[in-house]
DNA sequence: TTTGTATTTTAGTTTGATCTAAAGTTCGGC
DNA sequence: GCCGAACTTTAGATCAAACTAAAATACAAA
């Protein structure tokens, strides 16, 4: 499915993880730890969306998942993705679009003990 | 802005309208003809997203407004798509795209004059 | 200038994509 | 076997994109 590629490439978020798996194949904790502001479960989410695209492939490894671009899958438009990141603005803009384009409840501080002050 | 082109041909409405003007340039009368499931409206939105992401041009001419490609705002991309469009399938794969991806409300019917029967 | 045709814009509605939180799964070490 | 760590899946929440309907704009012809 090609259309399936063209949507899993117009999502910021993304992209994001395709930048971040562009140079060396990683676990999906590593990806997490790059993407501060979203919860595991929501990289997962992407993640599994890029590999139905057919963008991501992924092995088990131990207790660990590791994640890979294909590049072959994406043909000319890896030159474009590339060509986009070197521009020194990058992280800002991207920044930007993500948060422009955020859906879904907001992190809720973690549950701690809800107890604020004595009782 | 780069990213605008990569989320402007996520969506099958908007590949739709490209592959519309892809051969020759068309009034947006043409585009809203060949497309009966959507209004004129809604046509009018989607062409002005695609001229903001500079993937399509417009010059008036008389009472009409005349929309064309600009290929070279879609480099690579262009033969992607083009590719995309000569699988025999490929109408039947975007109308079911479309009716996935469907939002806001359906068209009511006519107004008809609302008065059924007497009275 | 009135009327009609072509198109854009505005205001409001709907819904799927994107998220969180929590429960479930898998694997390794002890 | 049990526990923790890594990850996925499910159920539910939020919100902006994609629509409709209708009002506004622009231009031509009569």
């Amino acid at each position: 499915m090609d259309a399936a590629l063209l949507a899993a490439i117009g999502s910021p978020r993304r992209r994001e993880i395709l930048r971040l798996l562009w140079d060396a194949e990683q676990t999906a904790g590593f990806i997490h730890q790059a993407m501060p502001d979203v919860t595991f479960g929501a990289v997962s989410l992407q993640l599994k969306i890029l590999v139905d695209a057919g963008l991501v492939e992924s092995r088990p490894d131990a207790q660990f998942r590791i994640y890979r671009v294909r590049r072959e899958a994406l043909g000319p438009v890896a030159a474009m993705l590339e060509a986009m990141w070197t521009d020194a603005l990058w992280g800002l803009k991207l920044k930007a679009e993500l948060k422009e384009s955020r859906r879904g409840p907001r992190p809720r501080r973690r549950t701690r003990q809800a107890t604020k002050g004595h009782r």
